[in-house]
DNA sequence: GACCGGCTGTATAACGTTATAGAGCCCGAC
DNA sequence: GTCGGGCTCTATAACGTTATACAGCCGGTC
């Protein structure tokens, strides 16, 4: 083991008592003890035990984040935002990834590693409501993304249903006819797939447009492989789409790939729209159309509730949040190349 | 407070250790007994402390990965590895984020988060050799990335200078003789940078071409918006680079986009190389050609020596570890356009 | 001179867990 | 009939910390 307080205060010649006074200040210490204690602190390289004191006072001043997807650069930007929240509320946050993996999710919300945490910021892919109702309320949970609705918890998540009306009408405004929709369907977990294939659909009725299965290409997972097959696929139908709206960015960057090895154009032949706004899309060639959700207002606003849950600030029931989001038009969809201000 | 060994003891009318037992085994239980135990655990949703247990066994099971960049694709790959190893050998790994901060980085190497975890992966940015030595030696620490070098702990890196040159030499075999090196040099604090840009130095010196300052872009960290913005500088200039030698991948997909924003063709005017092997480099138009470190190695190998630290398997004194890279080539310097297998 | 209050320090109980020592019981062997 | 030993289970001490209760001392006030 390493020091502990009793080393310090066998060193210094003082009472366990003290050596803690000295440390996190509780009561005052005269200040002579408190000099021989500091230096025995010095000398020793005393650190406290944070277990220790995470059983004596219920709290670990540690929060962390439960991530499906820690190669999206999507989660990596919302998660910075997330870091310096925390921080500022002094509260360390740690990431975990799920890899949306239905046993690691079980773990997140069962309680065994709720136990080393003051709380959790998960953002669920794989368990049901079902299990989420059934986890034993301990730790303060905050849930984020997708569609895990109607829990006792707080949940902050865009109205995915909204966000595909407006990229779906981006298209129409640009006189496209034959759109198309990339992202997982069926038999998927996700939540959030089923709710943006839902909104493209209504958008395109909306809009006055037929719904026509072939455009809507299923994928098995939500990366630049996944785009990069479904347009692919799409590509070779002997019609076409002449614009495509993919379930992220992600998957739009596969797609746009797709695009340039078939030797079309972007958005002449094809335009392309995403959703997340992570930098890669604004750095790729073309530069991509995309739904950008407010990542620092969902980071930010994640941790303030879990925190208040935390420190018992009266903050009223559970609540659904849903995040500003914008439409941030570039290459992809305009044409053109305009130089990135950066 | 959650249920604790206490309250599924009272329910069942046993006592602590015979709950303890039925939940890890330690010795064997009656069969009626742990019956009985078992389902006051399932009724009152008991999970153990780690708090506790970890102040008591002297051992959480968590491990964490101190990474500098977490928007930088390179570290989200590797953790993905670190993780999956991790979890074979019965750990759970944790990621913090340092932002290559200096206080956040002396928060690592001091004890003050080492106490609540078995041990840490660290990748150094700001912190010199002297602090790392200086640091108190209690948990076990694995060093990765950059140059901290003869510390007490292991270290894992590729070997920067004999990557360099593999990239310049590539450049050179293309008949390129205006090669441009981007990253940082000077006052920065980043090792890898300064090792990255002797290397570049001396394989142009092995190549017999002239060391031409004005080809050497500073910057002032290591994202897409600094190659960016050092390329446009570099393409300004009078006599123009016709290959370029990025610090890493994300520089070089900025500077791949700011020649394609000049309207140049890549490779034909301006080839680029890059270093990390992101995937965002397999699937940019154009493709990027760069170094790649086995990534999956580096991660792999982190956990392994780490866990035998922790653990106390012999495994001789700390050591320096170069892993495996090779290089990669892509369109960026090859030209052409191929299908990416996917 | 007795008492009060402030200041400085100490002893101790608890947080939830697990390893150790040991208690009670029953069965078989001498 | 006693002893040894296996089988269950229990009581307890410790891990390192902090909050509570308390003890001693000094100076000032009635």
């Amino acid at each position: 083991m390493g020091v502990s307080l009793k080393d310090i205060a066998a060193r210094a010649g003082v009472s366990l008592s003290t050596v803690s006074n000295v440390v996190n200040g509780y009561r005052p210490v005269g200040e002579e003890t408190r000099q021989r204690v500091q230096s025995a602190i010095d000398e020793l390289g005393y650190a406290p035990n944070l277990s220790a004191r995470h059983l004596r006072l219920g709290r670990s001043g540690i929060i962390a984040l439960a991530i499906p997807e820690f190669d999206n650069p999507y989660f990596a930007e919302l998660a910075g935002a997330a870091i310096r929240e925390a921080a500022g509320l002094g509260y360390t946050l740690v990431m975990e990834d799920t890899a949306g993996a239905y046993e690691r999710e079980v773990l997140m919300i069962d309680n065994s590693r709720r136990q080393i945490f003051d709380g959790l910021i998960f953002s669920p892919v794989a368990v049901s409501r079902e299990e989420v109702l059934a986890s034993p309320p301990t730790t303060p949970m905050v849930l984020i993304g997708e569609g895990v609705y109607d829990v006792p918890h707080d949940h902050i998540a865009i109205d995915n249903i909204a966000a595909s009306h407006v990229a779906v009408q981006h298209l129409v405004s640009l006189d496209r006819y034959r759109i198309a929709f990339i992202g997982a369907q069926a038999g998927d977990h996700r939540q959030s797939a089923h709710l943006r294939l839902r909104g493209y659909r209504e958008a395109l009725a909306g809009a006055g447009l037929p719904w026509d299965p072939a455009l809507a290409a299923p994928t098995t997972a939500f990366g630049r492989a996944d785009g990069l097959l479904a347009m692919r696929d799409l590509l070779a139908r002997t019609q076409p789409p002449d614009a495509v709206f993919a379930y992220n960015d992600l998957v739009a960057i596969g797609a746009i790939r797709a695009v340039v090895e078939a030797g079309l154009r972007i958005p002449d032949d094809v335009a392309v729209i995403g959703i997340d706004d992570i930098e890669d899309g604004r750095f790729s060639n073309p530069t991509l159309t995309t739904i950008a959700p407010d990542k620092e207002h969902i980071g930010r606003l994640a941790v303030r509730r879990l925190v208040a849950r935390i420190e018992g600030t009266p903050v009223g029931p559970p609540y659904d949040v849903q995040p500003p989001f914008r439409l941030v038009t570039r290459e992809s969809t305009l044409g053109g190349r305009r130089p990135i201000r950066a």
